[in-house]
DNA sequence: CATTAACTGTGTCCTGCGGACACTGTGTAC
DNA sequence: GTACACAGTGTCCGCAGGACACAGTTAATG
């Protein structure tokens, strides 16, 4: 019933990110905003990962109980949610993106993997069922804007923002998961290397690829990304010809 | 020290699901073997997700006590490495796919659509560090081999693994995790398509491809699969013509 | 100015989790 | 028969998320 903090709302989790925040008038004067609670969580997550993430541990980093953190936030799970809005940072612009729509697929990826980097967490946090935010949203909004020249179908280019954001987070993921070079996929798998050195006679194709050293962990998604944009651009051609 | 059981070796969490079981010569006959301790798992996980997976609830599943799972399993990690392994059956031979490389990887995706739908909480059960299982392992050799007629290299091979597998985890993953049709990825958001709608403003690109009612769950990834192959084809065509 | 109501932060308590550890019971080898 | 290796049980611990009642603080209201 309350006109500001949200987190009583209970018809959504996490609508706080869609609410103008609204002063109290009366009571005592909050410690702390809401995005000082946001960026302390984040940066435990970053420390820590995600599974070192508590209310224990970010009521501790600022100075409060853990229960005051209620005051602020419904729950965990809306606590994540807004720590995820809060880390995104804001998306880039339209006037930001300039060039082909390749040159500007090319650069936002580069973004999202500077983002996605400097939180290693991001990318497997935003999975699952949660409520969006809206600088997460308006990073799908960059996407898709990107995508509208290639006359591609509505759900295609839908699909094909899903996919972007699928092959960095795939391959984010993997890279900052060890020091591992690239191990592959229903793992992450930490020593795949070197089981399938052990049973080389089970897995011949395996050995076989195991045998290059591979790219530097750095430009990993590069050569996924390359693919991936052929594939929108025949798919694109292949529509306009007539299928 | 064990000969046996394999869940008191510290080198490394995982390892029971590599070694050859080794029946004990003494004491009594175990009440359960580990596939049936895996697969009870495997059903609490099918029913009630990872969240609902605990080892109280699979004890409890089999008619044993919490602890005495600590018998087959060094701990949870184990327990979802084995059940993982479990889960995902055994892999397709290199007699079972047949046809061009295109149709194989088809077929492949097909495959690995079909379980991991059975066991929606298959694909985000293999991230982050872990130890792979040899049927997980040879799932990942089935779809080298697939690339293998391609001519890409050794990296490049590896890197189209694991964005078909990639792909397949995204679009499953948000298609399994409620009715919405697509919803975009950073999230997989509750309701992202309410959100863009009560924000047709800020989110003009979105808002037009929320337009379109979109395809059926069931051909979610198709679009994406044929996109990534062409894309693999240009980039083994680009390879063959001197880059 | 006194009162009241709204608000923030604290302390206590509960449930469920993964897991350590000491224990009882059981079966085989010596 | 006895000793030992093993299976399963019961008790305990720390930590998690969270419900709830409470004390302290502030502004609107009489």
């Amino acid at each position: 019933m309350s006109s500001t903090s949200g987190a009583d709302d209970p018809s959504a989790a996490g609508h706080i990110l869609w609410r103008v925040p609204g002063e109290p008038t009366r009571g005592p004067r909050r410690a702390l905003t809401l995005d000082e609670v946001a960026w302390a969580a984040v940066g435990v997550a970053d420390r820590d990962g995600l599974a070192g993430l508590s209310m224990q541990r970010v009521a501790a980093e600022v100075g409060l109980t853990k229960m005051a953190l209620y005051r602020y936030v419904a729950g965990k799970d809306e606590l994540e949610a807004v720590m995820i809005d809060a880390a995104v940072e804001e998306p880039p612009g339209p006037e930001t993106l300039t060039g082909t729509w390749r040159e500007q697929a090319e650069e936002f990826a580069r973004m999202v993997s500077d983002v996605w980097t400097r939180h290693p967490w991001l990318p497997w946090a935003a999975v699952g069922e949660r409520v969006m935010g809206p600088r997460e949203v308006g990073w799908v909004e960059a996407a898709t804007r990107i995508f509208e020249p290639l006359g591609l179908a509505a759900d295609e280019r839908m699909d094909a923002v899903t996919m972007l954001f699928g092959h960095l987070r795939t391959t984010l993921a993997t890279a900052s998961a060890g020091t591992r070079p690239w191990t592959a996929d229903p793992a992450g798998g930490s020593t795949m290397r070197d089981l399938v050195a052990a049973h080389a006679d089970r897995y011949p194709a395996l050995t076989a690829v195991m045998a290059d050293p591979g790219r530097p962990v750095s430009s990993r998604w590069e050569f996924g990304l390359g693919c991936l944009l052929d594939g929108f651009e025949s798919a694109a051609r292949r529509r306009e010809t007539g299928r």
